[in-house]
DNA sequence: TGCCAGGCCGGGT
DNA sequence: ACCCGGCATGGC
């Protein structure tokens, strides 16, 4: 089997063992920037405080974030975590939105696929996985995200080496699978959900690499979940 | 009860 | 070009 046949066996492992993750959880594709934000190496449950907060203040909107103070925006984030350094990275964020795209989030959406992840990676503190979960679950573009649980499973199945970078095992999914974002996003949340059940709870060494596959092809998918 | 969560930056080699 | 410390709350 070839890794490209491999990869579409594990998705549609995780979707029979799982079912459809559904993702983003969120209410709009604004909600979904600024989650991108918040939950970065942050337990998504904290990242519901910190957004119910935002709500709460009507600050969940790019020109009321861009207008508050940095102090304040980290007190109403606070449970997220980071909040100081969250608090920045969303107002350097709103800002460009703000003064470059009119506070409109369709006006910045109306860039090219390559040209809206450049603008992304060019705000401090929005990082590749940042860049595409928004560009993924916000703008509905066909970019596959990828995540520190992507990478280990990948690594424990040895489909990539251990110095593999963000962009190598992005490619490999692109280059794998058909160009569709429902697809690239139901994979993504699928590997998110098998990482925290399986490769934390389960296999908590599959840091290193290389290790035996936890599913070979032809495996029965109970033994991969 | 410690360990860690859906990263990223900036300064140091 | 890598490597590393820092950032911080809440859940299990």
């Amino acid at each position: 089997m070839t890794t490209d046949e491999r990869l579409w066996t594990f998705y549609d492992a995780m979707l029979d063992a799982l079912g459809p993750q559904g993702w983003w959880p969120a209410e709009t594709p604004f909600e979904v920037v600024v989650g991108a934000v918040l939950t970065q190496n942050t337990n998504w449950k904290n990242v519901e405080r910190a957004i119910a907060n935002l709500k709460r203040e009507g600050l969940m909107d790019p020109v009321a974030l861009d207008a508050t103070d940095a102090d304040r925006l980290g007190e109403v984030i606070r449970p997220a975590g980071y909040f100081r350094v969250k608090a920045r990275r969303l107002k350097n964020l709103m800002r460009v939105l703000t003064k470059r795209f009119g506070g409109d989030l369709d006006a910045l959406f109306a860039l090219s696929t390559s040209a809206l992840r450049e603008t992304l990676l060019e705000v401090s503190g929005i990082g590749p996985e940042t860049a595409d979960s928004i560009v993924l679950y916000a703008a509905g573009r066909p970019v596959f995200v990828v995540d520190a649980y992507t990478a280990r499973i990948l690594c424990r199945h040895g489909l990539i080496e251990s110095g593999a970078t963000y962009e190598d095992l992005q490619s490999l999914f692109q280059g794998a699978l058909a160009d569709d974002a429902d697809l690239f996003g139901e994979y993504h949340a699928l590997l998110v959900a098998v990482g925290k059940d399986w490769c934390k709870k389960r296999a908590p060494q599959c840091d290193g690499c290389p290790l035996e596959p936890l599913l070979e092809p032809g495996q029965p998918v109970t033994e991969f979940v």
